[in-house]
DNA sequence: TTATCACTTAGAGTCTAGTCTAAGTCAATA
DNA sequence: TATTGACTTAGACTAGACTCTAAGTGATAA
């Protein structure tokens, strides 16, 4: 799969796909013999995973460490499941806060379809 | 109320306060003879909105643009509403983006408890 | 054969949201 | 009185994550 290809499905740009290859998040990514890249299916899953990570706000920095570790083999299995259940407690704590946000935000907004504001802001 | 025990009460930097000053988001606060802030309580409750929204990720420029119109008056009523409305359908689109990367964490995390994991990454 | 187009690289530039620095003022304390 | 410490300013710097540019290569269309 060429570089445009995997940047339409994921809907992303070539840009990035070179940068997170650049800083080793995903590949080396084969090349064929005039040095076009050809993403393979392992490529392609890895994309995906960083993608849905990135979109939940994991640092590149975080999954960077990820998947080194996942690269130096199967002696690193606990330490990558610590770093993934730190993540998850960092993104629970996230959503809570996001939550919270929004529901002052809804309640903002019923002031004003209530005409009752009378506040600050 | 100083720069100082507001940065305290709100567990954040005076530099980011100024900052924020600066950008208009809060202020122009009062100052004493002496040239230093004075902070109101119309001041911190502008400040804890803002806070509380940033941590929703609701970007300074879309929150500059809300301060902008409330100062502008009750004309911009029917506007801002609809900017807060446009802010927290964008906000639930995040959560939901990040309950639905939250759950495929938990799910890989799962895979290395239970020692099945036999994937990529 | 020449031009076009998609790809390649290294490296510079951009944006957001702060964060830090340098130089200066003022009030209070040793 | 001297110095300490908190505050002030303008403006430079930083981190993170891209995004763009310039210069070049190679395959295909006119």
């Amino acid at each position: 799969m060429t570089i445009k290809e995997v940047a339409e499905k994921f809907d992303m740009t070539n840009d990035t796909l070179r940068y997170y290859e650049k800083v080793g998040l995903v590949g080396p990514v084969k090349k064929n013999s005039s040095g076009i890249r050809d993403y393979s299916e392992e490529d392609l899953k890895r994309i995906e995973f960083i993608k849905c990570m990135r979109s939940a706000g994991i640092s590149i920095e975080v999954l960077k460490k990820y998947v080194d570790l996942y690269d130096e083999g199967e002696n690193t299995k606990l330490e990558r499941q610590q770093l993934l259940e730190e993540e998850q407690k960092k993104l629970e704590e996230k959503i809570k806060t996001m939550t919270d946000a929004l529901e002052k935000l809804k309640f903002k907004i019923e002031l004003y379809k209530t005409d009752k504001l009378d506040e600050y802001l």
